[in-house]
DNA sequence: GACCAGGCACATC
DNA sequence: GATGTGCATGGT
């Protein structure tokens, strides 16, 4: 097959059927980083609960998050699961960003892809797809975001074997599409809202998935 | 009350 | 290198 006019296809498909997303939320590059890494294997909405006790106590800042000890921060973000390790992980992460970057994340901007994300990967708590996101959503880096619902949602319409690591689910689309922020931005966006309306687990069949249209 | 959610590190074999 | 497990809240 094609594989590039198949995933402009879907592409397509999948925006003419939901509409652009406009992702991620967040008022600053730094919220969506620790949205990112309070998100891992947890419901979007239980992280805003979470993002919305540290911006009511100010510490929605580099800064803050960095002085602040590991206890007090893992009881602002109990909402978000996981609380003890992810505030492990935020003090990893700002630890990082005063020695990288004197705790500034926009002054990772000038840093070419290639050098940052293994960067990102070194800091303990940060795997690939919380670093792809902070680099695509945060950054403005055009790398592709692969995550459960995009395996699940290629693997149920017969796109990729089910066993297909990270890596290669993302050279799939990175080595098939120009490097394009805004476009990388919305397909992914699109990919797991479309995956949570119509691939869930409770339709395995993925019965009135757009996609159907394409490998019927 | 079971199941699930925008992962990751670590132990063990 | 493959497989299993802990981490934990809140919605359905």
């Amino acid at each position: 097959m094609n594989k590039k006019a198949t995933l402009l296809d879907i592409y397509k498909l999948l925006l003419q059927n939901l509409g652009p997303s406009n992702w991620w939320p967040g008022d600053s590059p730094f919220e969506i980083a620790v949205g990112a890494i309070l998100t891992q294997n947890t419901n979007w909405h239980n992280v805003e609960k979470a993002i919305n006790n540290l911006k009511q106590a100010n510490l929605l800042t580099e800064e803050a998050i960095f002085q602040i000890d590991e206890q007090t921060l893992a009881s602002h973000i109990k909402p978000s699961g996981f609380f003890n390790i992810k505030a492990k992980r935020l003090k990893n992460f700002v630890t990082w960003l005063y020695q990288e970057a004197n705790l500034n994340l926009l002054n990772l901007q000038n840093y070419p892809l290639e050098t940052l994300r293994p960067k990102l990967l070194a800091v303990s708590g940060i795997g690939p797809e919380t670093a792809d996101s902070i680099l695509l959503y945060a950054l403005n880096k055009p790398i592709f975001v692969v995550d459960v619902y995009t395996k699940r949602m290629f693997f149920r319409h017969g796109l990729i074997p089910e066993e297909t690591t990270y890596s290669e689910v993302q050279e799939l689309f990175m080595d098939n599409l120009e490097p394009n922020v805004k476009m990388f931005n919305e397909f992914h966006a699109l990919i797991v809202r479309a995956c949570k309306k119509w691939c869930t687990k409770k339709n395995p069949k993925c019965e009135q998935c757009p996609l159907k249209n394409l490998t019927a």
